[in-house]
DNA sequence: TTATTTCCCTAACACGCGTTAGTATGTTAT
DNA sequence: ATAACATACTAACGCGTGTTAGGGAAATAA
């Protein structure tokens, strides 16, 4: 009989977690099937069900489980008395560690959010609009006191965010360059475009 | 009887096309139905069939006509006598305004084209691959006159390309401010910060 | 008007989906 | 060894999907 191997401290229901996670990530939520996460992780379909409650569930925990991480990180980041450029370059190398080393799960919470629902989708559409608002007001504040140049913004949270999830391609052809690299040269581009002269 | 309704010089099937778009891009290719679709369009879901092929089909008009948009615009860029940083700011201000004037269609082919089939994906695929490879070419191009910082050009690519895609949320949030300024905060940004000094 | 073509309808199909019920097997505790 | 529990199985359900067949209505051509 075909067991769910777990190593110590793992949770069977983790395991099945993480493999949704690769699986919603390579197909898309709707696109990937109950069958197709039994097959992966070694089990019958139905089987899935003695650890979760339903497929929208593992959509849940993997969204949630992102957002809580970059809820708690602005609220340490909001907390450090360093410049606003400063406080930008932490947020975007901790987005862009988060996309290097959780890509799967950031991945998914960021596309597809969509199929959640509510209350959960509510949910997460208020803090995703709730944490933007936040990193437009660190960037404010640095045009304030000249940190930053005269721009928008929003707009320069929505460029930041979105820049990120292009790690995606790096995945994909197979990490040409090194982690490190990857955010040396995003660091430069992104933080460099801001930044006053 | 119900009827498609035309307006001049737009068959049946361009309008079934193009309401296509904005269900896609609301609900993802997979969630979306061909009923849903019947609907917006006005008519019985067997009735598409008068004018269409299949579902992937309408995917597939999308995705090329953005992909081959986007190739005859960067043909004519390439042939162009100005400088690398020029270049750029003409393929990001086309980027902009197709992501702000076509955006259902952009946006679908830029989310959705994972749901294209052989042949096409691996089409698809191809194209996308060689505009990026041309895109870094110019940016090359403009790191060794100096014209461009000293970066990892197919990284800055990443960039520029999936930061444009972030104008979904400004669509969303009902254009809070115009599209051209929009254009402008994002020109500033990301051009300034591939720019030498 | 009549003939022809274009378009839309109803009905139905085969299939894959998420999920449940009931039961058997393997693991752990007594 | 035996009881209790966790985890797996098979079988099946109701539903929504993309799509096809065949017939009737509306627009167009004669």
């Amino acid at each position: 009989m075909a067991r769910i191997k777990t190593e110590k401290n793992v949770s069977r229901k983790e395991v099945i977690v993480t493999k949704a996670a690769a699986l919603f990530r390579e197909k898309g939520f709707k696109a990937a099937s109950m069958r197709d996460l039994a097959e992966a992780v070694g089990v019958e379909a139905a089987s899935l069900y003695n650890h979760i409650k339903s497929k929208t569930e593992l959509l849940h925990e993997l969204c949630f489980s992102v957002a809580n991480r970059f809820m708690h990180y602005i609220d340490e980041v909001e907390a450090e008395k360093i410049t606003a450029i400063e406080k930008i370059e932490k947020l975007m190398r901790f987005h862009i560690d988060e996309m290097v080393h959780h890509y799967e799960e950031v991945y998914v919470s960021d596309r597809e959010w969509k199929h959640l629902a509510d209350p959960y989708l509510s949910n997460y559409q208020n803090q995703r609009r709730i944490y933007r608002k936040r990193f437009a007001s660190i960037i404010e504040a640095g045009i304030r006191n000249k940190e930053i140049k005269k721009i928008d913004a929003p707009t320069a949270v929505l460029i930041m965010l979105h820049a990120v999830s292009g790690i995606e391609s790096w995945h994909r052809s197979k990490q040409r360059i090194s982690a490190e690299e990857l955010e040396e040269n995003m660091i430069t581009i992104l933080v460099g475009g801001l930044t006053n002269k």
